[in-house]
DNA sequence: TTGATTATCTACGATTTGTTGATAAATAAC
DNA sequence: GTTATTTATCAACAAATCGTAGATAATCAA
């Protein structure tokens, strides 16, 4: 027996006077009533109702019962009916982590446009280039350019995340612009650390210099330092188009070697779990799904004009 | 599902940090825990707990959910521990419906008596010689002198009440005293309303007259009324030993036709049900049933001394 | 009295419950 | 890195419970 049940069919026949008017109002069969009743009183070791066929009254003990159960319900109620609006409209603090150069470049219109279309919800985003544990970190969402690690957790693809190598006109012209992956002996890599090793496809092999770190060598696991370099005419990097792409249709900086473009990797959204997931969440998942656009405004540079 | 102990479940394994622990703690085995916590989940819609094998993290949900679940738990409790408490000692208003001529003169020390034993127990004694119907007018336990009459009402048998037919001894020695029931023709008989038809037994057909009203009478609803009377030398009264029995001993009255006494009637004490008796009520019927005595103290009469 | 209304009892099929054993995931220990 | 351990959950099943229908008893109005 459930017992908010049986409260609820307590009360109503307080409230109807009657046990047959109340299991009308609740849609049950009075006999159950009459159960769920019994098994209360049976439950609570107390008489709650005397009652006849034709009239009902209440014990001492009913009636103290019946003030304070009816209180409890409403809290009940009031306490489910909170959820159930948190689910119906999105609402609550949304806890974000992004990857720090494509929050800077791509997050603030896009959490702008959502916050419009949702006011109610909150975001915090913190930006991480780590691959942080959202669950113990409490996060809702995390964007993450690659794959997925924990086996728990879902990863919705977002959209495509193009690798482009390229470097500034006025380097190019100085060293030389590459044709084969194998010309990359000869240049000057900006290296991100974080690149996988996968990523960089059939140049990879060009880009390694077997742990060695050769003299004047730029590291940084920050893409936009890296890119400034190779606009400052620093060499070559290989970084997502939606870090490039703009320097590219400014023509600060020049694609080179676009038939041995890596297979695009992909940003993808991590969040916890598929069902009964927070409207806050499911809302930004929608969201953001279609507000880059396929391909994503920031690959234009493909299709100049 | 109970969704009380859903509820309880979920705190429990919020307090715990863990499944098992709260399982542990209930009682239940782990995945009773677990699927409490599902379904409650599916009943509210919403993901309360994000977990993995190793460690639990509350939703947004999870957490306001929490806080106010326990409240009301707490509020549950509360509420039955107050009834559970009403059932273990007794405590409340007790109403009670006493004959007047009994109550007057017997109630007043058994009520005290019982208030000592049962000092949270307020009692409300209302006097009334008709029958009145318990239920509709609230009263816990109704006292009266004959039978029962509605079959939804238990009647627990306390004490014998034997009617005996007195006069005082001026009056029997200016009219004589009679021998046999026909001699009660020629006497003055002060006459009680409510008398029942069968209580007189194998008198009661010598204190009909047929419906008239003879020169003179005196009827009254009331046995004291009747009794003062007979002690004035009035005639002779057919009462229950328990009013005049203090006036026997005392040699105001005498009894007559001891031989013919009625078969005793009884004093019962008349309640709603039996099962789920409140505390209170039931207390006083073991009280009750025990303190006027086996044969009650007011027939001491018979063994003069 | 009769008839209507009402609460409850009984019996039964359908559903749900709680358990056991198995599985998969996450950490600790080595 | 690999293995072991802990932990939550899934699957399946017997047992218990649920909710309904029919019957019964009790009360009140006509």
């Amino acid at each position: 027996m459930d017992r908010i049940d049986a409260m609820r069919a307590f009360v109503a026949v307080v409230n109807e006077g009657s046990f047959s008017r109340a299991a009308e109002r609740l849609d049950l069969s009075p006999q159950l009533v009459s159960k769920y009743v019994s098994r209360l009183e049976q439950h609570l070791g107390v008489r709650l109702l005397n009652r006849t066929t034709r009239r009902l009254h209440l014990t001492e003990a009913g009636m103290r019962y019946h003030q304070r159960v009816q209180q409890v319900l409403n809290d009940i109620e009031e306490m489910e009916d909170q959820l159930g609006d948190m689910q119906a409209q999105a609402r609550g603090l949304l806890r974000i982590s992004a990857p720090v150069s494509f929050a800077i470049r791509h997050m603030g219109p896009a959490l702008q446009a959502f916050q419009v279309a949702h006011p109610a919800v909150a975001i915090d985003l913190q930006l991480n280039d780590r691959k942080v544990d959202i669950l113990e970190e409490g996060f809702d969402i995390a964007l993450r350019i690659g794959h997925l690690q924990s086996s728990s957790l879902i990863a919705k693809r977002i959209t495509p995340v193009r690798l482009v190598m390229c470097a500034s006109p006025e380097y190019l012209a100085k060293h030389g612009t590459p044709r084969q992956p194998e010309d990359l002996r000869e240049h000057r890599y900006l290296r991100y650390t974080y690149m996988e090793q996968d990523a960089g496809g059939a140049l990879y092999r060009w880009l390694r210099w077997e742990g060695r770190n050769p003299p004047g060598e730029l590291i940084s696991n920050n893409g936009d330092v890296l890119v400034e370099a190779a606009v400052a005419g620093g060499g070559i990097v290989l970084q997502p188009s939606f870090i490039v792409g703009d320097a590219i249709q400014a023509g600060r900086l020049e694609v080179v070697l676009t038939e041995f473009e890596p297979a695009p990797m992909a940003l993808y959204a991590v969040y916890a779990h598929r069902q009964l997931l927070a409207s806050k969440v499911r809302s930004f998942l929608d969201f953001i799904n279609g507000y880059f656009g396929d391909p994503p405004y920031w690959d234009a540079f493909d299709q100049p004009g």
